[in-house]
DNA sequence: TAGTTTTCCTCTAGATTTAGTAGGAATTAA
DNA sequence: TTAATTCCTACTAAATCTAGAGGAAAACTA
C-alpha cells in the first residue's frame, strides 16, 4: 500500500506551488531547490499534473507554472489520482474481467470498502488546507536549546 | 497504493482455510487448486502468516494449516499487515529520519491520517466476516438463461 | 521400520515497476 | 537575438514482485 514518489513529490509541489504562486508563474528550478527533487523528476509530474487540468503552465523565459483553480477547490483526491494513476488496491475494481471469480469474490467487495475509504478522506482534504497548515509548520518551529 | 498478490492471495486463502477447517487441517495443495494460485507460492505466505502467529502448521502426512485462533478472533488488518509488511503509505511514518523534513512536512501528517483509516478499517472487518459472506455468494450464485 | 505425505528452508531468476537521466525541440520574454 | 523555460521522446539502473527448484525435516500409515 505504498505510493510511489511521483504522489508524494507531487503534492509537496502542489503545496509549494499554492504557497508560491502569488507572485506569478512559478519555476520547477524553485520548485526542485525547495523541495530536494531533480528538476527533471518533476517535470514528468506536472506533465500529469496539467494533463488533468490541476495546472496551467506559461512557457519561455519567466515562465511556470501556475494552479489551474483556487487551492480550496483542489482535492488531494485530484492530485494523487492524477499522478498516481488509480487508488484501487486491487486490478479487478477497474477491471473486472482480469480475474473469473470477480462476481463471486467476498474479497473483492472488502477492497472496494477500502477503495471508498481512501478515497473520500483524500477528497476531504483541500490543497489550501493542506499549504496552511505547511505555512503554520513553518513559522512556529521547535527551537532547541 | 496497490496491494501486492501476497496481501491477495493470502487473504482469499485465509477465507478457504476458514471455510475448510472443520475437518482438520487444510493442506496447500487443496487451496492452491481451488483458489487457482501455485502451491509453492502459498508456501511463501503461509510462513509469514505462521510467523504473525495467524496459523498453525502440522507437519507430515494429513498435515496442513489451522487457524490460530477463531475466525471472529482474526481482523483483515493483522492478514494484509503479516503479508504486506506495512499499511504505511510512505516510509518516513515508520522511520522519521529518512526525510530530514519530517518534522515539519505538511504532507506527512496527511499521510499519517490515510494510514490511521487504512488501519480502522481493516481493524474493522474480521475473517468469519470476510467467510460468512464468502459462503453466501456461493451459495446463491447468478443464474444464466 | 519403510514409505509417503506434507511443511519448511534456501537459493535463484525472469518480469515488471520505479525512479529517475539525457538530449534536444518549441515557445516566450526581454 | 538571446536566454529562459516548458515540452517531448528515449533510455536505463535499481528495486521489487512473483514466483520456481531442489531438497531437508517431520509426522502419519502400513
Amino acid at each position: 500500500m505504498r505510493l510511489s514518489t511521483k504522489a508524494r513529490y507531487g503534492v509537496r509541489a502542489m503545496v509549494r506551488l499554492a504557497l508560491s504562486q502569488k507572485d506569478g508563474p512559478v519555476q520547477l528550478s524553485l520548485i526542485a531547490e525547495k523541495e530536494g527533487v531533480s528538476e527533471k523528476y518533476l517535470e514528468h509530474l506536472f506533465r500529469h499534473l496539467k494533463a488533468n487540468g490541476l495546472v496551467l503552465s506559461q512557457r519561455g523565459a519567466r515562465g511556470g507554472y501556475v494552479l489551474a483553480r483556487p487551492a480550496e477547490k483542489i482535492t488531494l483526491y485530484e492530485i494523487v489520482k492524477a499522478l498516481e494513476g488509480s487508488l484501487a488496491p486491487v486490478d479487478c475494481l477497474k477491471q473486472a474481467d482480469l480475474c473469473e471469480r470477480s462476481l463471486f469474490c467476498a474479497t473483492r467487495e472488502i477492497w472496494k470498502g477500502l477503495k471508498k475509504k481512501i478515497e473520500s478522506y483524500l477528497k476531504s482534504k483541500t490543497l489550501s488546507e493542506l499549504a496552511q497548515e505547511q505555512e503554520e509548520k513553518i513559522n512556529a518551529p521547535i527551537y532547541h536549546i
